[in-house]
DNA sequence: ATACAACTGTTGGTAGATGCAACTATTATG
DNA sequence: CATAATAGTTGCATCTACCAACAGTTGTAT
């Protein structure tokens, strides 16, 4: 894998530098998972529901399956996430006439009502932490961890041997 | 909350940031948690199992309670986690002369090598990843990650609000 | 044209994760 | 000594999510 072509001292500072991200990120999904656990109930959402109107939000109708992947989730478990949102009248189900196989997920008018209003509370907060750091950071940050996202991503459905 | 005492741009600039923030922290916790459930298995534990006995190696022994806390998880949670660890002989329980009430929990040799195990398996991923950074983000990213991840949690676990 | 293969979504079954509330045992307080 | 507070455990409900089996639809090959 690492192809330790680094002299000894930048490889100790790139260990070191690995295992704090580590750490960092370990901590940081669990803050972000509780944080949503108790935000989510506050809509009459569940925390992956709220993901999944979230989704098909930005980035518009899609199927079960393209929900799916875009949650890193099997298809059953998105299927079951949009009978949710069908439920609530978030989502409306069609099928396209060139294949009766596929339904479309497209968010209804009151799904973006409540999408709207989540997103708001949301960047509220982060407006406030943002606050928090230098002017600098405050551009920088948004781009890097989006780009460290697609890094990883692009790392973990790529390849298969996932070990085990 | 916010302030509002930036210019019309500045501010805009910085609803900007924190919805592209907001969106990518969305995405990076999802693509975490999928990519842990896929390596969790590989040690035979569970994704919360794998956290607690991380948490437990790196920061000593403690209390069910406090395992909970910073795990961000109630103590029944941690109690179960505990107990999981403790069948898998990872860990050990101990009460303190001084306090019949609480459980101390103590890795235990079988659960260092196990954590040490795990510990070097991430780093390695990390490490590759890493390196498509460059060479000053390496150095910046995990800290700036670090320091987010702090911001994030001082803001969630103070207040009380909550909305709901 | 028809049988077979591939694909899409749904459902059944299972297991783990979590919080809340109730309970036990222990310790602290008045 | 009675009561309150604390630490941990357990029962219960819900959420999460996988896999496997299935149904219906579409594509392919004879």
């Amino acid at each position: 894998m690492s192809e330790n072509s680094f002299s000894p001292v930048t490889r100790s500072s790139l260990i070191r530098s690995a295992s704090l991200l580590q750490e960092a990120l370990g901590e940081l999904t669990r803050v972000l998972q509780s944080r949503d656990r108790d935000r989510a109930c506050c809509y009459e959402l569940s925390v992956s529901q709220c993901h999944a109107l979230q989704t098909l939000v930005s980035d518009g109708p899609m199927t079960v399956t393209q929900l799916g992947d875009n949650l890193y989730l099997e298809k059953s478990t998105a299927s079951r996430l949009a009978n949710g949102l069908l439920d609530r009248g978030l989502v409306r189900k069609r099928s396209p006439d060139s294949d009766g196989r596929v339904v479309i997920l497209q968010v209804t008018e009151q799904g973006h009502r409540l999408s709207r209003k989540i997103l708001n509370d949301l960047e509220e907060e982060y407006l406030d932490l943002l606050e928090e750091f230098d002017p600098e950071v405050r551009k920088a940050l948004p781009r890097l961890v989006a780009r460290l996202t697609q890094t990883i991503s692009a790392r973990t459905d790529l390849p298969g041997p996932t070990c085990c």
